[in-house]
DNA sequence: CTGTTAGCGCGTTCAA
DNA sequence: TTGAACGCGCTAACAG
């Protein structure tokens, strides 16, 4: 590769004058810039983004780490994360958690160490504190997507869970669903926890609230939680069956499946956050829809809010997740 | 942040000393060893993987170019890259063409800015010949993801897309079915024609082959695809449709339900790389499902060894995709 | 309008 | 076993 000083030594200019018209960075003979020109495509140089970081202190590149580049809500964020850090000129790391905190810690640290100017953060489960108290004590620009932690002083981006939720489940419950399943996942993360908490929201609003009774399968390990889903739905009177994500989706149809009820014939089915895919269900499947391409654009907005504007209070940014009606739950009306 | 001459000063020792504790590159005294270790912790020291970089010529990072970040494919793919890139502590660049050749272009040129030590890149349709003949010349070391090119004298992974394909229809046609429609897509994309070059070769191989007959729908325009194929589905007697890929699958189904044909009670289907959650469907589809991850990471192995090797020949490694069979095939017959 | 020069933070000769 | 000094390629003063 040619440096700069190949361009200058062949332009016939000093290395200060070619990287000035690289940069515009001060005004130049357009004579001059016309023969720097030549010389740049003559050589096929190209700018060394490395030299350049180091000198100015400023690599152009942001750092992003999920729990799980591969599930689906991920890669929508991804691809949101992606456009728009292209369209502001910064590259983009990617590394992931695997829901460990261990490796979420090497993986920040592998960015910062790469000198990011910014860092999106999708925390692991039990991700330690000290590591966004590192983070906010090196002023390093942070933002936190998707799973939001009330208490920290940092910007983050999430979808308004709760009151999603807590629509989906209204809804149920003007419909006449009195027994509901509720599979609710890794209450440790916080997405899933809102979402818990926006099905009581529900439930606690509604007049006849005594009578209404919801089944709330908590956990980690799947195969349990299909087991209870199971039982629940061989021995208690459920007509309606939510889970709380596309993997508790997967659990809960198993399960129905296993034990033979069938959506929307036995059993009302929704799920938070399902798959993009609906036409392909048979039934269409009720859904709580999250923008996640947009919620990966507006935490590199507000990243780079971060990084370029002055301090600030440090902001949340709830998006709207938006309940998808389908056949699943507006097919079978449970019995009076 | 503190840099390798403040643990120098800090330790009371010369910086090479502090540089060859922190890369083990030449033998150090113990006690000496342990000063600088000290220091170290004391003063937060990171080492600053640019001028790192810079000075090594080496920047321990491969960049990733797909054509859609989000698509569940590339999703898979995009994970196994990282994962085996994190396994080799190697960072990683993610940028996306969106199928255009000249975003493909400014992405690779990007990435090589940046002195990525490598480059995987899963080619978008028409991308231009010139970017890949640069490649070769400048001797980057490159892996094409997914869509093989023969002609090009690059390392190359994919699946068998030819030969699933081939098993899929054979099985089919062993079922009685003779008349069949393929959503085929767009025919630039490598991987498409070997699918499409797949069904021709069971159909050519076959010893009925007069009687048999299949509509192939081609293009870009999902629109016209599906009209295209709900014309056919009403005027001929096609008995099982075959879709290309995941988009390709929606677009069929969501013309099979337009013209009110569904499968498998009227008509047998199957997809290409259709979607992993597959309990989730009544009916179970039958899919050909390509190991996303393990193209990833043979990617990554494949152009770790072109990095750190010696000159050899440029290879293909091909995958095998898996034929799954479900209900949407299994549980319909043709008439004989 | 242009050139000279001093680092950015590190790894690595070479000499002691 | 250690240290001094150079340079990776570039930008940003400062000088002219």
């Amino acid at each position: 590769m040619s440096t700069i000083r190949d361009v200058a030594r062949i332009a016939g200019v000093s290395i200060s004058t070619v990287s000035h018209v690289l940069n515009s960075t001060r005004p130049v003979e357009p004579d001059t810039r016309a023969r720097v020109m030549a010389a740049i495509a003559e050589t096929h140089y190209r700018q060394d983004a490395l030299a350049r970081a180091l000198r100015r202190s400023r690599t152009d590149t942001i750092g992003l780490v999920v729990s799980d580049v591969s599930e689906p809500a991920f890669a929508g964020m991804i691809h949101g994360v992606e456009r728009a850090a292209t369209e502001l000129d910064l590259g983009l790391l990617l590394a992931s958690s695997g829901e460990g905190a261990d490796r979420e810690e090497r993986a920040v640290q592998t960015l910062l160490n790469r000198r990011v100017d910014g860092l999106i953060l999708a925390r692991a489960v039990e991700s330690h504190d000290e590591l966004l108290e590192q983070l906010e004590k090196e002023k390093s620009p942070t933002v936190l997507l998707d799973r939001i932690h009330p208490g920290v002083a940092l910007d983050q981006v999430g979808v308004d869970n709760r009151h999603a939720m807590r629509a989906l489940v209204a809804h149920l419950l003007g419909q006449g669903h009195r027994r509901l399943a509720l599979v609710a996942g890794d209450l440790r993360v916080a997405t899933l926890k809102e979402r818990e908490q926006g099905v009581r929201d529900a439930i606690e609003g509604w007049p006849a609230f005594p009578e209404v009774s919801v089944a709330t399968l908590t956990g980690t390990d799947s195969a349990v939680l299909r087991t209870q889903l199971e039982d629940i739905l061989r021995h208690d009177q459920v007509t309606a069956v939510i889970a709380s994500s596309t993997p508790l989706a997967i659990i809960a149809l198993d399960a129905m499946t296993a034990v033979g009820r069938r959506t929307p014939d036995d059993v009302a089915f929704a799920t938070f956050d399902g798959f993009d895919q609906h036409p392909m269900f048979t039934p269409s499947l009720t859904t709580i829809r999250q923008p996640a391409m947009e919620i990966g654009e507006t935490a590199v907005r507000l990243l780079h809010e971060r990084m370029t504007g002055t301090e600030s209070a440090p902001r949340i940014e709830r998006l709207d997740a938006t309940l998808e009606l389908r056949d699943s739950t507006e097919k079978y009306r449970p019995p009076a």
